[in-house]
DNA sequence: TGTTTACACTAGCGCTTGCTTGGTTACTGT
DNA sequence: ACAGTAACCAAGCAAGCGCTAGTGTAAACA
């Protein structure tokens, strides 16, 4: 088997197998299926991966280290007010949705499939990406932006989002923006 | 093979089927870990339900129907401002979650399982639910209690509230009526 | 030039899956 | 007493599953 590393054919294997586990889900999703996807024989398969589980491990992965990477960037370019700072949370994490969607759904409702060690090893990750959500919506409350139990906050923000990708079309009128847009101006009391 | 009535041996099998769709999900969970749950051989699950499928149908129709009665009941015992209406509804939701969870998680994260025909006859519940959703939110526009577009407050709203099946703990110290009254705070400016 | 390495193939093993079949038991109404 | 019926069981089929073993080949490296 290959090493656990990045080459670039198993980066592109990754990205297709994230759009198979959404299609069809992981469990649905048999190695045979990914193989012919990827032009390959369902054998081949496990000269680039150690077993299924690991596929999965490598698009949640790149999904998690992605959406990072860009709520970073867009705090890095925000002008340094509590609200700008909010709503370039909001964009960066719609835009991740929009660019990287395969990847962000296959995190969110296949983790479970992940096993132990691999989550051990992801939510680390994860926990980073949602600690940059606390310490904006913290800087929020202290400037009296918003109001109230900052746990709930947190989490009813970040659910209102992480649901979009159950409805939202990208083909539709609104843009990633207008979301975060609308989404800030509903949970900001008055402006 | 039983018809599809509603005996009530079928209901509490449906209750069990719900509990470890929870668990497994849909795709993990095997006719004989449903039939062991049960106590009888996996064989004479068939006699019950016609396939694997036609379990899952019951479980989300039965979650969708109770989801939607306890609301209409709710709104029936709401006083009639606009506010009240909106509590009510949010309550609602909650309290569901907390009573019949296994049945509502189900609907909410096995939904794509269902074959076409079951899709189809039971997104009309599932319709009816969220109109109540949107009867309650439209009033609460034209009383200018909040702002914006009734469309995406309303899949916000409903993405807060269902995204909480994946971190509320009902044996924590929030009681759902808080984590409503916490909502309805967080969007409505200025109290 | 000879050796290693990356990548793919063929073939199939051992197991689990959803579901069927044919028969048995216990109860119910006539 | 007897037919009908709901509920179950034992046994197993056909298909599909993840994964392995052994081999071939072309390019890269020594």
């Amino acid at each position: 088997m290959n090493v656990m590393n990045a080459s670039p054919r198993r980066k592109e294997l990754t990205r297709l197998a994230a759009q198979l586990f959404v299609q069809e889900g992981f469990d649905r999703t048999t190695v045979r299926m990914l193989a012919q996807e990827m032009g390959i024989k369902s054998g081949s398969l496990f000269h680039h991966f150690k077993d299924k589980q690991e596929i999965l491990a490598a698009v949640i992965e790149e999904g998690t280290q992605n959406a990072l990477a860009i709520a970073k960037r867009a705090l890095d370019e925000s002008p340094p007010s509590p609200e700008a700072r909010l709503r370039a949370m909001a964009r960066a994490h719609l835009e991740t949705l929009f660019t990287d969607r395969n990847a962000h759904v296959v995190a969110l409702f296949e983790w479970r499939r992940l096993d132990d060690s691999a989550k051990a090893h992801l939510s680390h990750l994860r926990d980073a990406y949602e600690a940059l959500w606390v310490q904006v919506i913290e800087e929020s409350l202290a400037a009296g932006l918003i109001h109230g139990d900052r746990f709930l906050i947190t989490r009813f923000i970040l659910g209102a989002l992480n649901w979009t990708v159950r409805w939202y079309d990208p083909a539709g009128p609104r843009t990633p923006d207008d979301l975060a847009e609308e989404l800030i101006a509903m949970i900001m009391p008055a402006r």
